[in-house]
DNA sequence: TTTCTTGCAAAACATTTGCAATGGT
DNA sequence: ACCATTGCAAATGTTTTGCAAGAAA
């Protein structure tokens, strides 16, 4: 099942209601292996659904949040979305600052448990890589 | 030394200037243990220095950041400024979020190298544990 | 006196919200 | 027909910027 239609799928089962607007954010997410900025994604929407406006976007990714169907990542310059990675484990992610490619590893600081005290009780973290990929640090050298 | 003596030192060394809004900066750094945001720490001047404006307190805290005498931390709600720590080696924080303490962990994922392809060139790394201290998390059970 | 810093106001962003019209079910 | 969703416009919140007046060196 593509992914497209997967995300339509879970917004069905949760009772989202299935409109263009939404099959487009859906077929963007499909297309794009890149975490997203708000605008980016409103950027290319227009291109394919004229009209549409910020705040829908602004909307549907909340929405898309709240039914674990993407997920946002903190960069430097702001928040991206992309989908949500069907690993099943828990991890984090490498993400290339030039192709914005992001991959994730299984390694979790937390999970190693080093150094944390154990008084400490965790409610949350944070874990990203910023750098660049095998690719495009290749590409850099030539 | 005291902190506010010694941001104030690194700011002459860098050629700033020594105003009475930065002293006022800096005794707020020295008196406060804890990130803040830039809202709390124009409060805080605000009661302290009156007439302030808003706009200096962020110029200000973009120069402490960029002479390395504060730095940023990224909580869920925003970003929030500290003293940066003295610590010489490289480290990371555990953010109470009751109490809104960080405390510093020598404990650096990446340093371990676990799991991350070699081919992968880091630039920057984040890695923050959000939670409840000892004392917050011991409070919670009385 | 020279240059940096401030306060003010306004601009620049990013994100959210109220509301009437539209569209999915 | 009902109610969620949309577009529009306006509000909100945060951070930045231009500029003339004021303060540090």
């Amino acid at each position: 099942m593509s992914r497209a239609r997967h995300i339509l799928e879970v917004m069905d089962q949760c009772g989202l209601r299935i409109t263009d607007q939404r099959k487009t954010l859906a077929a963007i997410f499909e297309e794009t292996h890149q975490p997203l900025t708000p605008k980016k994604i409103y950027g290319r929407m227009n291109e394919i659904y004229k009209g549409l406006s910020l705040d829908t976007v602004y909307r549907n990714l909340r929405k898309l949040v709240d039914i674990g169907a993407i997920e946002p990542i903190t960069f430097p310059d702001g928040v991206r979305y992309q989908v949500k990675c069907t690993h099943v484990n828990h991890h984090h992610h490498l993400i290339c600052l030039s192709c914005e490619q992001t991959m994730p590893i299984e390694m979790c600081p937390i999970e190693l448990g080093i150094g944390i005290p154990e008084k400490f009780q965790i409610v949350q973290h944070t874990f990203q890589i910023h750098g660049y990929c095998a690719i495009c640090s290749e590409d850099k050298h030539e």
